[in-house]
RNA sequence: CGCGGGGUAGAGCAGUGGUAGCUCGUCAGGCUCAUAACCUGAAGGCCGUUGGUUCGAAUCCAACCCCCGCCA
């Protein structure tokens, strides 16, 4: 990997129609957190970004539920969104959502660019028409019996009760949930993306190509089975009521209007909007930017600032977007994976057949799809209220105990139940019993006798076996967080601060320092330097405990500054000038140990670990 | 046969052809600086089942059984 390279950390956008539940961080969140965490410590330029996907039926039915404008439910639910974000640590560069007027100028100018290329195309189809509401039904608002299970409720996409996904078509007796008893279909015309016609270029795009070696198998897999299968058109528009972004001036459907491009278009599209509104934003532009339910029917593509930037003009976001200098790294759920490996890499093929070199759009370099993190076997379900709310996990646990367990535990291969009492063991036995065990005895063992120290005159460095430990354990923490492999990394933590208390163990410095003052200062300065590597490993994974170390040791806060790389010279320091530094700020035990209460609380969707005084 | 994931020590997992590993738990010692934490050692597995390929299979092939997820 070339060092002076941009990154892209490309987050899904979660749907802004509840709360994010800890299999968001477990999924997703947190792996991105970690690799954009790291990269800035390691000076490059990194960008990341998401944001809230307001439009899509489940907001608007939610929206519907809770009485209120979708607009209205989506901004609210958006603002919880950003609060949990910050709030279990994402440093995005920004995160906005997709009901800016920057994001539908952009989608609208995709949309131009592909028809222009002749990726997008236009049919008719007959689908199912209320004369109640006037208007085309979406599929989720035809009900019916389901032909599998005979379930008398199932909706036109899935059914309930048996968990097929389900056409309206296949429905047997199906009315609206309007109240049409009988439902007639009429001639509705949309636009389709070609994907059969992009096939060969994804086809060549992933032939053998080494690069992707690196993915992981569950990944390259879902996506070799979508190519294989053979790719058809699919729709881009939809009928919405005009929730969500509009055609573009021009190529709107006479006589049907509502028509909105669809979510899975345009939401992907938000990668490339959301860095384009940054650039905006950071150069002062007078633009109309984050606006809510700006839905953008009024704007020219050709009056966009992407094209003016293409003709000449220079935008900070195509140094992320267009130099071949550049990397993207996605973050997603199992779920996304076809859209992001097969759809939305498709729709950036297109948009580069043809293009010159400093005008193509970088292609994935990585999808850290991860598995899912079940409840107890059971399944998080937002209908059923059988979820763990992140933010009250949070709230309760804290930062470091509630990433330390995610962290180590994620679902990267395979899916994961959460089980309390693996959240409690995690937390006692390991985070606790190992990790910050060490950190407290060495730091309080060290104000102990901080004075004998700094008297003592110990000019001896750190021994070589230390400084080699340290320099093995980063070199690993290094490999496996730019390999995707983020609770290996945490791990390799783990284990160094296990080789911590082996060290402080096998020294035996408390019966050292009653006959020699300075081999036992030797022995310190070793263990201040494992602690200080620790401090610095740990800042990606668990910023909170980190920042901690630092503070009860004075450290100076990490320089993230681009182009330095501040994590090779904070673990040079850690293996070569430690100085018997003051402690700043009394040392006690840094987090809460926990326990299980008596019954069967295992696959409560409660709080139930409780913390122990 | 809708799609996908998985069945390896009590629990959670790693291991994709060559003497079965890690973390936690358990048991026995040691230590006492530390949030009864830490260190050492031990016990514990016929790697879902059956058949096949191979000098050799947890690892490849076939069939079967079981578990889990699919409004992230």
């Amino acid at each position: 990997m070339k060092e002076n390279k941009k990154i892209i950390i490309a987050v899904a956008w979660p749907y802004a129609n509840g709360d994010l539940h800890v299999g968001h961080p477990a999924g997703y969140l947190l792996p991105a957190s970690v690799m954009n965490e790291y990269f800035r410590v390691r000076g490059r330029d990194v960008v990341m970004i998401s944001g809230s996907d307001m439009h899509g039926t489940p907001v608007a039915v939610r929206a519907m539920k809770e009485g209120l404008k979708p607009y209205e439910y989506a901004k609210k639910q958006h603002q919880r969104h950003a609060e949990t974000m910050q709030q279990i640590g994402l440093n995005y560069s920004l995160y906005t959502t997709t009901a800016t007027t920057t994001h539908a100028k952009v989608v609208q100018w995709l949309f131009t660019k592909l028809e222009g290329k002749g990726y997008i195309t236009k049919a008719d189809s007959e689908n199912f028409w209320s004369e109640k509401e006037h208007k085309f039904l979406l599929d989720r608002y035809i009900e019916g019996t389901c032909p599998h299970c005979g379930f008398t409720k199932a909706r036109g996409d899935q059914c309930d009760n048996c968990g097929k996904t389900l056409t309206p078509d296949e429905l047997i007796d199906p009315v609206s949930i309007f109240g049409d008893k009988e439902l007639k279909k009429r001639k509705s015309t949309n636009y389709y993306l070609d994907l059969a016609k992009i096939q060969p270029l994804l086809e060549k795009h992933y032939e053998g190509k080494v690069n992707f070696t690196n993915w992981r198998n569950h990944v390259r897999s879902t996506t070799k089975a979508w190519i294989d299968e053979g790719l058809e058109p699919r729709a881009i528009t939809r009928d919405m009521d005009g929730y969500g972004v509009q055609l573009p001036l021009g190529y709107e459907i006479e006589g049907q209007e509502g028509k909105v491009i669809y979510v899975w278009f345009e939401a992907v599209t938000g990668y490339l909007s959301a860095v384009v509104e940054k650039s905006l934003r950071e150069k002062g532009e007078d633009f109309e930017s984050g606006e809510f339910g700006i839905t953008a029917s009024d704007i020219v593509a050709e009056d966009d600032v992407l094209e003016s930037a293409i003709n000449g003009q220079s935008f900070v976001w195509q140094e992320y977007w267009n130099s071949e200098d550049s990397n993207s790294y996605y973050f997603m759920g199992k779920d996304n994976i076809p859209f992001h490996a097969v759809i939305w890499t498709a729709m950036l093929l297109g948009l580069n057949d043809g293009a010159e070199s400093g005008n193509k759009f970088v292609l994935p370099t990585n999808i850290f799809a991860n598995q899912y993190l079940n409840l107890s076997g059971g399944k998080f379900s937002k209908s059923t209220g059988n979820v763990i709310d992140t933010r009250e996990f949070w709230e309760k646990y804290g930062d470091t105990s509630a990433r330390y367990y995610l962290i180590s535990r994620l679902p990267e291969n395979k899916d994961y139940d959460f089980t309390w009492e693996e959240f409690v063991s995690a937390t006692n036995n390991e985070l606790i019993a190992n990790l910050a065990n060490f950190i407290n005895r060495t730091l309080t063992f060290y104000s102990k006798n901080i004075e004998a120290f700094q008297n003592s005159d110990s000019k001896e460095n750190i021994s070589n076996e230390v400084a080699e430990k340290i320099q093995r354990s980063s070199d690993k923490v290094k490999e496996h967080i730019e390999l995707g492999e983020f609770s290996d990394g945490m791990k390799e933590i783990m284990e160094l601060a296990s080789f911590g208390n082996k060290y402080f163990n096998d020294s035996e410095i408390w019966a050292v320092i009653k006959t020699d003052v300075n081999k036992a200062a030797k022995i310190q300065k070793d263990l201040l330097g494992i602690i200080i590597a620790l401090r610095l490993l740990l800042t990606p994974y668990l910023p909170k405990l980190s920042a901690e170390i630092a503070e009860m040791l004075g450290l100076d806060e990490l320089d993230l500054a681009v182009g330095e790389d501040n994590w090779k010279v904070g673990i040079e320091k850690a293996k070569n000038s430690i100085e018997f530094m003051s402690v700043t700020k009394e040392v006690k035990p840094l987090i809460r140990k926990l326990v299980m209460p008596d019954g069967d609380t295992q696959t409560s969707s409660n709080l139930v670990a409780e913390l122990v005084e």
